[in-house]
DNA sequence: AATGAATGAGGGTTCATTCAT
DNA sequence: TATGAATGAACCCTCATTCAT
């Protein structure tokens, strides 16, 4: 308010941004304003859907105000958007690490089903985002750049492993790619999206730790059952 | 009220009175009101889910007003209820009607998968109002009677099956009835379910007409394939 | 429906209309059916205010429906009004009965105060209403045509009381007697009417039978004190 | 904004710009936008009690909107509370100025029955909301904190009266401080709260200016005669 | 960069009342 | 005489969003 008050900032003196960035004492760091927006709409957004969120609790849970929200993601569904994007860009080089191509064919796809196993079991967040995506008909998904560049990657990874299995003998040949990962996602998915209804129908949350180990297994051993050559 | 009049009314060529009580023209039927009504609610809470629903929406599609839905189900919550009992009332006996114990082990199973699936496939709205009730942890669905009653009846079907199978010698004997289900749940529901979002990430529609009988196949070999004893 | 129903009715053959009306067991009974409806207006009215009230509440605490309501009473309001002429049309004869005026002038004042206490210590669905009118400016009240000959009353039999204290040497000269009603109500009225505020208030429910008593002479003591002539 | 545009506005001749802040014409005031909001909320709680009071009339008479209603006070009862708050925070203070304490016990008596009485007389929204409270059961009275602690106060002046009274031979020494307060509290408080009722009654206003005047030495002389120890 | 105050459109719900039988 | 079904207007409240500072 008082003329000169740009002069009694924190002084940044000769300090490069790069390191003044992760000060966490600073006042003013957009980066981490907009992180921790995105990290409590992501809560919100996956615990009540879209339509369910409320921006007012949203900015409520945060550290800035309602305005910011405004300011950096432009509107409800901008921050949806923005925490979709996020979400996808969490993901993206876990698979690579693998090393799937250098393992044996039937290795390779189980070490793939664990993966997708383990994904969907640690990361209940992006599978609520996906259920939610899907009752607004994939309407905000399709416009996150990464969503379609890595869903191929997957496909690239499993037609990898099909073509070297046959060729070995392991596997049979009349397995479409898509249909594999389609297979392999549907066992993943379910017993985390629906635990709930399921719980309700069965008396067991069929995401309990518990059941993890022989959920994983009998996944693994389904899968492999499917692919492998018969007789 | 005259006798003439019945003259001049849209014709009724011949049909009893009796049956034309469930006439559209009727203005007084409470049950073809509430019928209605629960109609148009199933297709937009099952379109926008619970929170995106408008009553206002639902009531404007409807033969009456926005009052007669509070009439009769009491609140917006009152109706999605209402719908997911419906919706369950009519599976019902849909399954018994198969008469799987009657069937060889192996048929048995072949032919409940296939009912899974192309009840899935069919029932959009179920599968829909299904992942909505787990965005809301299962929270209305737990009050609906009929909904642990009749999951219970499908264990006992399998229940039944795999005790069959493997005295036959047919089926391993290391299932869990519950994890099967689980199984052949996951196979039909996500291909459904997860349809936008699977298709925008491989510009493939798994629920397309065109993939059923080859997804029908697959998962009914999936399904065999797993609980089969091995050579 | 049928045609002929009418010799269906339960019969009435003969029986004078008079006795028939105070048979319980009849199916029909206006009279009886009008007295239950306003006996429980009287309480949601009395508990609720006019406009608390709500028309469906009083019906469905009454042996009829609330059709029946607008038939015998034309409209909320009405039936409002019709619950104002009851209350007064009770108290009615009450007052004659003290035979005031054959008592001395000091005995007569006291049986007077007393009557108005025990009044008003009794009747609280009465003060309620009364309460209830002047938040509505008393606009109901001013149709029940009982109203205000039966308040001219109260007012000659205090005129009276004076007149022959005056004349016995007993009571002062000064006092005007729609003044001295004015002080008399309020001592009676208020620790019914107002006994909720000063309860919380003061922790002592100054409407409770235990103060009654006391109450009772201190309100006496008070009027006998200010009518009195000194020295 | 210009300095021309001051001379166009208004006059406010003189007054420093500190004073003007609560100046009607300026836009972001929340202190004024709230006391706006009570003012008339005031007058239609007062006027058409709880249930009958409409948050859309009282936004429609403010300079704001409905919104900033619920936006400072939460709910109608959040408001209504707030104006009950308002209207015992304006009491407060007004009695400890008589310094009741430093007259003579006549006159202290005297005084205080005068200032219950001119302040009923005055605060008719006091009085009316008094009345609608009782019609409540005192439920939201309860809740507003400086309630209870004001009104022991007056209890406390009244103690040290008789107190007084009684060691200077002027009063009787068998009064409660509690019942006495309620005998003055009813005669100041009736002829405001019930004077339509009681107009209606007997064609005159209670509560008229001609008879201010007539009543104030009425209700004085008929509680000193109470309190005065007898000849 | 950041903020409390303000907003209009629409949300679910309830009211007293009337219709058709 | 009696009734369940039906109604439209209005009620209280909440939403995502923007303004002035």
């Amino acid at each position: 308010m008082k003329k000169g008050s740009k002069a009694a900032e924190p002084d940044t003196n000769g300090i490069p941004s790069d390191a003044r960035r992760s000060d966490a004492r600073r006042k003013y760091d957009p980066e981490q304003t907009k992180r921790n927006i995105l990290d409590v709409a992501t809560q919100e957004f996956s615990a009540m859907g879209l339509t369910g969120a409320r921006v007012d609790a949203i900015a409520e849970r945060t550290n800035t105000t309602k305005r910011m929200l405004y300011y950096y993601f432009g509107s409800k569904e901008g921050l949806y958007q923005a925490v979709l994007e996020k979400v996808y860009g969490d993901i993206r080089t876990l698979e690579q690490d693998l090393h799937i191509s250098e393992l044996d064919p039937v290795e390779g796809m189980r070490a793939l089903v664990e993966f997708t196993f383990d994904y969907h079991d640690r990361q209940r967040d992006f599978v609520r985002l996906i259920t939610i995506e899907n009752i607004h008909g994939a309407k905000y998904v399709e416009q996150v750049k990464t969503f379609k560049s890595r869903n191929a990657s997957v496909i690239h990874t499993i037609e990898d492993l099909l073509q070297r299995g046959i060729a070995a003998g392991q596997f049979r040949s009349d397995i479409d790619a898509i249909d594999l990962h389609l297979l392999i996602s549907s066992l993943c998915f379910h017993r985390i999206g629906n635990r709930h209804t399921f719980g309700t129908a069965f008396g067991r949350d069929p995401s309990h730790p518990r059941l993890r180990a022989r959920h994983r297994a009998m996944i693994v051993d389904a899968v492999l059952r499917f692919v492998r050559k018969e007789g």
